[in-house]
Order: structure tokens, then C-alpha cells, then sequence
DNA sequence: CCAATTACAAAATTAGAAAAATGTAATCAA
DNA sequence: TTGATTACATTTTTCTAATTTTGTAATTGG
């Protein structure tokens, strides 16, 4: 039969773009793999060859999804400013992609949230890749380790859970997040006791 | 037509008590007006005399469940340790209310926050009259007003929302709750700047 | 070999009729 | 007068059959 000629990277590359053009289109639940097929120029059966299942292909567009923000909060770990003030710019930063997310792609930005909800792997991951920078980031303040990092994250919930976050990005709730970090990280400081 | 006998704020009382025992039962959404009436002895639009609709008797349901909660936190406001301290009560008792019916009423705990979710006038209130507690208390801690109040709030998220609150009171989670509370007020005490 | 195909089984979704529940009106009796 | 009734219109939910979609197997051709 007429091989397409992709290489199965390429194939897989593409088949991740149709899929999620489609998706910013018509909404994640509405997503048939005959479609992307056919965009693909392929039968439905073919995707089987470099996807395990739907859901494998659903991962892929979530990946690629995660990869500018994975950037975006790696360029800031990497920064030259002062700990503290990349930990603010950090948080911003994650504010800024999701909740502009929210706003332009909302059928993307909640379908996930709903249909691949916390416990696929590729979503542990990325937010395990997340808490590691933080943890990283608040040693380097010399403001503790992993359970102030993830007192942190906690408290930022408000402004960055998908539930809570809502369209944006607000220039209002971007201030009021920049507060409640410094006032957290103050507080952190002023704490009695040990710091590692 | 035979009268039941009840007083209209009786009936009421025991429409609330029947409604919530079969929500209780088999959960929020399968409740029917007609079962509700059949349990009093009456014909499913004689409820119409004491509730416009479903979804105030819904609400008179909501208002007593939410009344325990209002009775608690309200007797810490009026207690009499340091305010900082009864901050931490204040968010602690929520914590232990809303976790423990998490845990025993889930059916009604979560259908709540999916049906009748925030846009409720009941709810609109009690989220109100529990800022205005926290505000009064934040004041009389000389730590802010009602920006500082909304930021703490906004804090605990985490720990409060219902999205997140998770079945409970688990012991580890309340301990760091505790922590985020004096950390938040140990940060706002060291911002600078003045206070009113 | 291996990326495709077709054909097909199993699972999930949709559609639309049937049933049930909500809400209203006219009326009744304590 | 008012809290109730019955009867009925409207809206919502449920159920089931038809259809679509997903996933598998056997097969093919570059």
C-alpha cells in the first residue's frame, strides 16, 4: 500500500498538529480520530501504528502543549536575578500561560483539565518537573526545601488552579499574586528554626 | 382539603429536614419534589405554597447546613485570645467543617458546589459574611483590612476550596495549614508601608 | 520489514420517543 | 383567607435502538 512518506517521527509530529487544530476548533471531547486521520491523507487504523490508543495521542498534544511552558519556567530558574525575585517572576510567569490559555483556547485549556484531570502520567510529570524548579529555587533563597516550596505552590493556588484561575491575564490579579508571594517568602524568612 | 396541620414555618422546617435526609440518602441531584411531599403527606404542589421553586427549597436546605458552620466560626471571632491566634482557629475550624462533610456527606458536600455553585445568592451571603468576619479580625490584628483579608483567603484556597479540600480532617493537612496561616500573618506584619 | 490497508468486533455516543418531574391555574374546604 | 387539591402545560430526564467511533487482526505492497 502507498506509504505516505513521513518518517514515523514526522508522522507522529503531524498527526499531533491536526489533532490539536482540531481541538482549538471544535473542543477536546469532540476529537475523532477519523478526522485527524483523514487530514492525515491515512485511515483511522493507521494512527494505531504510532499511537497506542487515543488517549496515547491525547498525551502527545498535552505534551507539546506543556513544552512552551516548560521553557518559558526553565529561561527563569536559569535567570541572574536574585532568588526571590525569580521565584515572583516564576509564578507570574506560570499566571501569565495558563490564564492566557484560558482565555484564547479555553476548549483546549478546560477539556484538559476535566478529560485528562491530574492522573495521566504526562501531567504528574510536568507538575513533578514544576515542583522540582520551585523546591530548586526556594533552596537557592535559602528559604528551605521541598515542603516550603510546596507550602508555596499551595498558597498560590488561588491564582493558578485551573478551577480558580479564570481568563486573564488581569493586571489586577497578576499584582495581587506578586504580593501574596512576597508576603509568603517574607513570612518564610521571619520563621523561627532551622533552614537547610 | 384537609389541612396537615403544620404551622407555614413548620412546614417549611420539615420540608428542609425531609429534603435533606433523601439527599443525604441518594444524593443531590436525584431529589424530587413529589418524594419530598409524599414524606409529608401532601401533594407535590402544595410545596409550591411554601417554596417558589425547587431551587429555594434547595436554598432553605443549603441555609441550614451552612448555619452550623456560621455558629462556629462566629463564637471564635467573639473569642477572646490574641487575634493572630484566632485567625488560625477561624481557618482551622472551616478546614475541620467542610473536610469532615466531605468525608461523611459527600453526595451533598460536593453536589452543592456543582449544582448550586457559587452564583447562589445563599452562597453570595455566607462568602460575604465570612470575609466580613475575617476582615474584623485582621483589623483587630492590626494587620490590614479588607485587602489582607482577601489575600489570606485567597491563600488557603488550597485548603478550603472544595475542588481541593479533599475528604478529612486529615491531622498532616490541618498542621500545614496552621504553618501557611502564620507564615501569611508573619508576611504581612513585616511588609512595609502603613496599616490601618 | 513495516507502514499502510480492509474488515470487523467491541465500546461509546447520539437521537428521539416515552416517561417523569416541575411549575401553573382553577378550585375547594377548614 | 389560605393552605391544600386536581388537572394540565411545559420542561427535564430516562431509556433504548441506531449509529458512530474506537480498537484489533489479518493482510498487502513499497
Amino acid at each position: 500500500m502507498p506509504r505516505t512518506g513521513l518518517s514515523p517521527e514526522d508522522a507522529r509530529r503531524r498527526a499531533v498538529e491536526i489533532a490539536l487544530a482540531r481541538i482549538r476548533e471544535h473542543g477536546f471531547v469532540k476529537l475523532r480520530l477519523a478526522e485527524v486521520a483523514r487530514d492525515m491523507g491515512v485511515s483511522h487504523a493507521a494512527l494505531y501504528a504510532h499511537f497506542r490508543d487515543k488517549a496515547a495521542l491525547l498525551d502527545a498534544v498535552t505534551e507539546s502543549w506543556l513544552c512552551e511552558a516548560r521553557a518559558r519556567t526553565a529561561s527563569i530558574c536559569a535567570g541572574s536575578a536574585p532568588a526571590a525575585e525569580r521565584i515572583e517572576q516564576w509564578f507570574v510567569a506560570r499566571y501569565r500561560i495558563k490564564s492566557a490559555r484560558a482565555q484564547s483556547d479555553p476548549e483546549i485549556f478546560y477539556g484538559f483539565n476535566e478529560a485528562t484531570a491530574g492522573e495521566r502520567p504526562v501531567i504528574r510529570d510536568h507538575m513533578r518537573h514544576l515542583r522540582e524548579e520551585l523546591t530548586a529555587l526556594v533552596a537557592e533563597a535559602g528559604l528551605g526545601g521541598r515542603d516550603e516550596a510546596e507550602m508555596l505552590e499551595e498558597a498560590m493556588s488561588a491564582f493558578l488552579h485551573p478551577e480558580l484561575i479564570g481568563p486573564g491575564p488581569r493586571p489586577e490579579r497578576e499584582a495581587a499574586l506578586r504580593r501574596l508571594v512576597r508576603v509568603v517568602l517574607a513570612g518564610l524568612a521571619a520563621e523561627p528554626g532551622p533552614r537547610r
